[in-house]
DNA sequence: TTTTCATGTAACTATTTATGTTACGAATAA
DNA sequence: TTATTCGTAACATAAATAGTTACATGAAAA
């Protein structure tokens, strides 16, 4: 099974798009993540839905984020996704009638359980701002870097 | 993506296991995990590597656990099947060139590691003998109810 | 009004991963 | 020698994610 990566894509296009103040298409986003228009689209629905997003047709249409980068966090955008399962691990028996199979569902579900509420916890206190700034100052590094040479 | 149940798997078998004095035929655990004796032959090859189990061939032949239950933790049967995956959420790219997507790995990456070390620190602490325990209560909790009726 | 641009979406394809199945070889006990 | 059981490769099936094609809808520009 492929690694679910539409989380990622989509904190990947709202930075971009934060950094501009015209909308961006479909197209152009596309590009950045090295994917399909249609699939930005599918993925940015959820997002125009949770109200994270507005996206206009037509000329000059495309997508815009609609709230301050400060005001939106990780568990928003996880949200807005529909929440796709975390975590990789499952069991084959949803409802087992072996008193065994119970038990080891019952332990490993309880500990699943607490991996991901921390992992929900920790989403939801990462905001895209956080984010924007570590890009500032990486940005900043790598410019430093870059003159730094001979 | 179906979800990995080996772990889920393994488990269960292990407790068969270990509830009988003598070995368990692949067929015979394949009928209690209702999947079949190559599949089963497949994931217990990991824990025989690993030292937890040992398989004999012909006549009597079959599998049994050769540690003490309160001496195998999760994490042994984890790491003996070969650490699969435990997080569903990863990134498109894995080296990308794009810096917010840099930065955007980083913190899920950051995020991730954090929740995995979690699941594996309960995996360590948690005993298939505290499993059979759990199993033996919750049989005999069914037995008190069933006799409790009228 | 017509053209062009851009989203919205359904339908299909491709790829990956986990699991199930078949087939046969090798080892072991009766 | 035969029945049993593991060991393993090879192939089949199933489910999920992502990519692609095609076309309808809506909006701005010419």
């Amino acid at each position: 099974m492929k690694r679910n990566s539409r989380l990622s894509a989509a904190l990947h296009a709202l930075l971009h798009m934060a950094e501009r103040d015209t909308p961006m298409t479909s197209d152009d986003i596309a590009a950045c993540l090295n994917t399909n228009a249609v699939v930005v689209r599918r993925t940015m629905a959820g997002l125009r839905e949770a109200g994270l997003v507005e996206s206009g047709r037509g000329h000059g249409g495309g997508w815009v984020v609609t709230r301050p980068l400060c005001e939106i966090s990780l568990l928003d955008v996880h949200l807005a996704l529909g929440e796709p399962d975390l975590l990789q691990i499952g069991h084959a028996t949803e409802n087992p009638g072996c008193v065994v199979e119970q038990v080891v569902n019952s332990a490993l579900d309880e500990t699943m359980k607490e991996a991901e509420d921390i992992l929900l916890r920790r989403f939801g206190e990462i905001k895209l701002e956080d984010m924007a700034a570590a890009f500032r100052a990486r940005s900043a590094g790598h410019a430093a870097t870059a003159h730094r040479t001979g």
